[in-house]
DNA sequence: AGGTTACTTAACCAAAGAGTTAAAATGAGA
DNA sequence: TCTCATTTTAACTCTTTGGTTAAGTAACCT
């Protein structure tokens, strides 16, 4: 009964397990290899297949081919759309509006240091 | 034998749901009731309820009292940490450095038009 | 071909998740 | 106090998820 999962919840669901976002930092220093991905994880070989079948659904990472070894590698474009769907809740953390108009009104009182009290 | 989840998980898993990200897009609008939240979803008053309580354990939400009434609101902190997660990554994705960085290289760009072959 | 390395798939299990309906709690008001 | 309005809890179902082990596939090596 549950609807077909879209992308930005399949990336969420993807990014909610902390395997997971281990193995992507992992991959933040390069593209490696699925034994070497798995070798700090107290898991089985299969269950760390797993995951990177989810990563990759997600579209959160990617895999080649090279000789037996299947590299993967971060795709940035799901992250990126993390960050883009933050956009619309940024006013609540960030006191004034966005970093290019922060740096505006930086910029600003920077150019009229007359004007300080 | 699941792992006891971690803040960060707690927050993608509550994340990736599409009721309760559409319920934080209406409280982005503003502090609400339960029974309007509820409104758009076809679905039952439980049910919100628990989506709720997942959002407010993420830390994504937070409630008060005003009558009988059960007003929810927007808590920015469990966001902001998504945000700054995001950090280790935006390289992947951001050609250049930061939007501050960029915004000083247009900066540059606009102060030397001269310099346009 | 036969063996080895590197993964993946299949079959299974226990636990968590998302929904339901029915019943309980909580607060306001007649 | 009785009742209404709002929300939560309880009990149940069904599906998904994260792990297991055992078997299968794929590419290389001799």
């Amino acid at each position: 009964m549950r609807m077909d999962t879209d992308e930005l919840s399949a990336t969420f669901a993807a990014l909610s397990d902390p395997t997971r976002r281990a193995i992507l930092a992992r991959l933040a220093m390069g593209e490696t290899s699925v034994s070497e991905l798995a070798e700090p994880f107290d898991m089985s070989l299969p269950a760390v297949s797993k995951h990177l079948k989810v990563l990759e659904r997600a579209g959160l990472i990617a895999r080649s081919r090279k000789a037996q070894s299947r590299p993967c590698r971060i795709e940035p474009n799901a992250l990126k759309e993390i960050d883009e769907w933050l956009n619309l809740y940024r006013g609540f953390w960030e006191q004034s509006l966005d970093c290019l108009d922060t740096y505006l009104k930086e910029l600003q009182a920077a150019e009229k240091p007359r004007d300080e009290a």
